[in-house]
DNA sequence: CGCCTAATTGGCAGTAACTGCCAGATTGGC
DNA sequence: GCCAATCTGGCAGTTACTGCCAATTAGGCG
């Protein structure tokens, strides 16, 4: 049980100075590193949009990026890698919003703030309809950030938990379902903003689903809560 | 877009008298299929228990099965037909028992009501209970399993719509939230229950979750509906 | 400045899940 | 009992991905 995943992708050297922290890092060589995971990136997501992911295949990645399959498979550790990228940070910029919301702050308000701070990620207003779209499309990319996401949730149980009247240790089911009908609006809202083009805003749409799911309506004015499930309720 | 997904797996064939439907099929074909059918399947669970979905190649469960590796896959289109198997099933009697609600049923009620449906479907708790185990630690199969799910839960929209007040076309993304949302629930409750080496109801973990989710505490006791987002309630 | 070490790269072979094709065995209907 | 439809197995090929090894290259140091 537990079976250790190993890290994928390149991850190895950068000992010694490495990276400045401003981004500009001083040896050649992670210059060229940077380089090259910039244009294997880029001809990915170009290839992607043009063909399709399922109908490009790695090899032609590599050929058309100027690396070797195997660099590629050093920069990247998986196809969808490629893709995904920066999904890594996803987790760590929600974990990191939800533990700075103040302690009085509820399950649910927090873990809004949590989804805000996510959104505000994203570069711009196309970058993430184009990126959305591909995922949305395809079957076994959508597999797979399903899968990461289920992760997260799993992350997220601690953090949740403190903030609603639940023994700590306890098989309560209830923050994992807090946690997972979170993530269900998201989800809700992100295809229905994908369906729309990318017309109006995410969050908006989150607290119209919040609002069906839960019984308060207009909940968008006091967002992330209107009931109860917050802390100091029963105890 | 929307590239016809090919139906995998082994279809063809039984044009003619094939199955009677009291599931003694007639020709000596029909009974040598269903005979390698349950060899296959019945191998395949006890390797991938063995020793584990992703270390159980093809070719062993072949070789034990007694068939070769090309009629594996022509009776079953990917390795994880080979578990899931009836997960189509899953989806017909969700959509068929929540079609049997009656009209004045709201979208929960009749959700809640597919769910019970679903639930009643495993042989015994023990079978359930080994294939939830394997599912839920197993990344592959879990991310192959949440696919599937999101597909069941795209043909649920219209008849959770129709039970809402919602123009038909219009782009609500509440349905779709109320739907997501009650899978969510299920899964909290699908995971405790496993963690729970199966003790307790999962429809009873099922409620709970729903009730922390919503507001009503209590929803055991009148199940499935307790708040707005019930037909002619503004419309 | 040149050398040594360590990081990096590319190629090659191998694995695992599939898929298409074809030839041979089997079955079912007449 | 024969012919056609069906089924099966084997083989080759594709794609994602991994381990291994040899050749290159950057970095540090005397």
């Amino acid at each position: 049980m537990s079976v250790a995943l190993a890290v994928r992708g390149y991850r190895g050297g950068m000992k010694q100075e490495a990276k400045t922290a401003t981004g500009a890092p001083s040896t050649l060589r992670d210059r060229t590193r940077q380089l090259a995971t910039r244009e294997i990136l880029e001809t990915a997501l170009r290839l992607f949009t043009e063909q399709g992911y399922d109908e490009t295949p790695i090899a032609q990645i590599a050929r058309e990026a100027g690396v070797s399959q195997r660099t590629l498979f050093r920069y990247f550790g998986t196809k969808e890698d490629l893709l995904a990228g920066n999904e890594d940070r996803f987790g760590q910029v929600l974990t990191a919003a939800i533990r700075e919301q103040p302690a009085e702050a509820g399950a649910w308000v927090a873990l809004r703030a949590g989804v805000a701070a996510v959104q505000a990620l994203h570069d711009s207003r196309e970058q993430a309809l184009e990126r959305f779209r591909l995922l949305h499309n395809t079957a076994s990319l959508r597999a797979g950030w399903l899968e990461k996401r289920l992760r997260f949730q799993e992350d997220l149980l601690p953090l949740v938990k403190e903030r609603m009247d639940t023994a700590v240790g306890k098989t309560d089911p209830r923050a994992r379902a807090v946690i997972a009908t979170v993530f269900a609006c998201l989800d809700a809202a992100a295809m229905t903003w994908v369906e729309n083009d990318g017309k109006g805003d995410i969050m908006d749409l989150y607290d119209e689903c919040l609002a069906a799911v839960r019984g308060c309506p207009a909940a968008t004015s006091k967002p992330g809560n209107c009931g109860p499930t917050t802390p100091s309720s029963s105890s």
